[in-house]
DNA sequence: CTGAAAGCGCTTACAG
DNA sequence: CTGAAAGCGCTTACAG
């Protein structure tokens, strides 16, 4: 298996190159050694000029001519030798739980961009179990790496990410707990904070709490943040219905919680916007309209808060800056600087899935 | 900048390690040297006791004293050493235009899967402008790889992609006038037609395709598909209304079609399931009930298809099975073996959001 | 059963 | 202003 698949061997003029040794792996790819014959010069000079190095130790003359050739041969410079040469690569691994989650596709969008910014590349790794350790992130992604960005890791995720000995960037996780190298936080507590307190405001007193049922940090913090939060109303209750991500088995967890005993909760607080749009469907099987009969909040502020009808109030997480303060954070440590540590804020936004309970009205 | 950032280096025992020389990019990570010399063998013992070649070229008991002596020094082979050696990476770009997208995160997710089976890896190349040409995937993604994956890029994306000179496997796009080395074909007139027909049979003829505008051979063929199953029936009407790819684009351009001059269409035929989300709520503002009043269809079956009330009649495209095969296809050129020709279906799901023109109830 | 050697393609001191 | 040489860490014939 080389890169060119089965074609043969097909060389320049064979009068002129000398034959080249029998053992070929990399089929006939053009090498700097190939401009260097073809310009008349050593590869030094053709790395000197392609790696604009040249000022002041090469001819003008000299380099435009290596440019040329090496455009007209179609040169590009074999990667794998440069890294090995160079001792790093200018890539880093993303490990994410789960791309087909937009929040995590944003992430990598905005790492992403501000890789590219620092000519350095992102390659993914997506956690195979949606979230949690992903096996062996190095044999699966086979990339070599300088170092590893890893978002909204489930706690027990960590082990397997430290083994490389790599920077680790952690990005949406406990800051405290985190032996990483650097993290960049969101301030989720403030904005489940600010989503009760909106909701205190509009005279809710029942809640439910929507709980994604994953052992993370996120998520344990949008649960004390936001019982912290309601328990300032000494008359407000709040129950805990734990779910899956995902909109089918959110709306399940929401028909459990507006069917349970007791009262019925008039808001329920979902922690993030896949499971509110399961809530949303929960409410109108159950016949509830959505704000009138109950209010329901989201997270992330993912397209599909503003797809559904009617539009989730939510909290806005910036999930493209998260990626991109994740890389520079990286390229900080990687270049022996201390990162500054970054705390991000959430941005409730309000919408129309959110009223003042029935009873008030 | 080196792996391990500013951490001055730490050598083993100098008494018995011959000094290093000077000139040290890679910091100090063990190398198949290290476990050499710690196991008192050849680096080439190593290699392949490592690569697990060694049955009848080693002693077990050597081969079991290298291993526990690279797991003991943390050893990991340096993958651009490999690489370089080996001349090829097992390494595939994927470009798609957008990540964000759910379908290519589910490209992604059935590539990323079907690669880790046959140990390779994916680096993921989005396109920066969404759709459309990426400026130098080789320069930004900067990895080195075998192959390249491209899914559903616009017409004129290829020539960058086939700068490198690698194998390229097409993905969704149009199986004749391509020179990829492979393609990976979606059944999408089929599809189309589908939903035609199930509309025509519901007895709609006045139709509008809210298309996606987007130079694409996958968008091209659904205007033609619809605009000739629509035909079939000599009385029906098909007008078309572009728009940019997303929920409120959608919105916007099927208020244009509900609103424009002559009778309302009653069926609105969206070139994908972000498009259609848009014209649902296009379809609410005008006081239209969806499906009584209107039908709508989606294409592609992403989450939001039945996070949406109602649910929507959709065509689902299997695409991690797209990735999939996208992945065994490059494989097989890689392998030099002829890739099969791999053609998907597409499948009608009705949901909710179709039923018989209001005129006919 | 094991080791010494070559070489993948690049970049960077170093010597002229 | 330019070239010859060394060496990154690996794997694979080849020689014993």
């Amino acid at each position: 298996m080389t890169a060119e698949g089965g074609t043969p061997h097909g060389h320049g003029d064979p009068t002129t190159e000398p034959t080249t040794p029998a053992h070929r792996p990399t089929a006939d790819r053009t090498t700097s050694r190939d401009v260097a014959r073809a310009a008349g010069v050593s590869q030094a000079t053709v790395s000197l000029v392609l790696g604009d190095k040249w000022r002041g130790r090469v001819s003008e003359r000299t380099a435009d001519s290596v440019r040329a050739l090496a455009r007209e041969l179609g040169y590009r410079p074999n990667l794998a030798a440069r890294n090995l040469r160079l001792g790093r690569t200018r890539t880093a691994l993303l490990v994410v739980p789960a791309l087909t989650n937009e929040f995590f596709a944003r992430v990598h969008a905005g790492a992403a961009h501000a890789a590219a910014e620092h000519s350095v590349g992102v390659v993914l790794y997506p956690s195979p179990d949606g979230i949690g350790p992903a096996r062996d992130p190095f044999d699966s992604a086979r990339a070599a790496v300088d170092g590893i960005i890893a978002s909204s890791m489930a706690a027990n995720a960590l082990a397997t990410l430290r083994g490389g000995g790599l920077p680790l960037v952690m990005l949406d996780s406990d800051p405290l707990r985190s032996d990483a190298a650097a993290t960049v936080n969101l301030d989720i507590a403030d904005g489940m904070r600010r989503t009760a307190e909106h909701l205190l405001a509009l005279g809710h007193r029942r809640f439910a709490h929507i709980a994604a049922g994953i052992d993370s940090w996120t998520f344990h913090v949008r649960a004390e943040a936001l019982a912290t939060a309601v328990h300032q109303a000494p008359d407000a209750t709040l129950r805990t219905e734990p779910t899956a991500l995902g909109v089918t088995e959110g709306r399940a967890a929401a028909e459990r919680a507006l069917s349970g005993p007791g009262p019925r909760p008039t808001a329920l607080v979902c922690d993030d916007d896949l499971i509110a749009a399961g809530a949303c469907k929960a409410a109108r099987r159950l016949g509830l309209r959505v704000p009138d009969d109950l209010s329901i909040t989201g997270f992330d502020d993912l397209s599909l808060a503003t797809a559904l009808e009617p539009e989730l109030t939510t909290v806005r997480l910036p999930a493209a800056a998260v990626g991109e303060a994740g890389i520079r954070a990286l390229i900080a440590v990687l270049d022996g600087r201390a990162p500054e540590p970054t705390e991000l804020p959430g941005e409730l936004v309000v919408r129309d899935s959110t009223a003042p309970p029935p009873a008030d009205r």
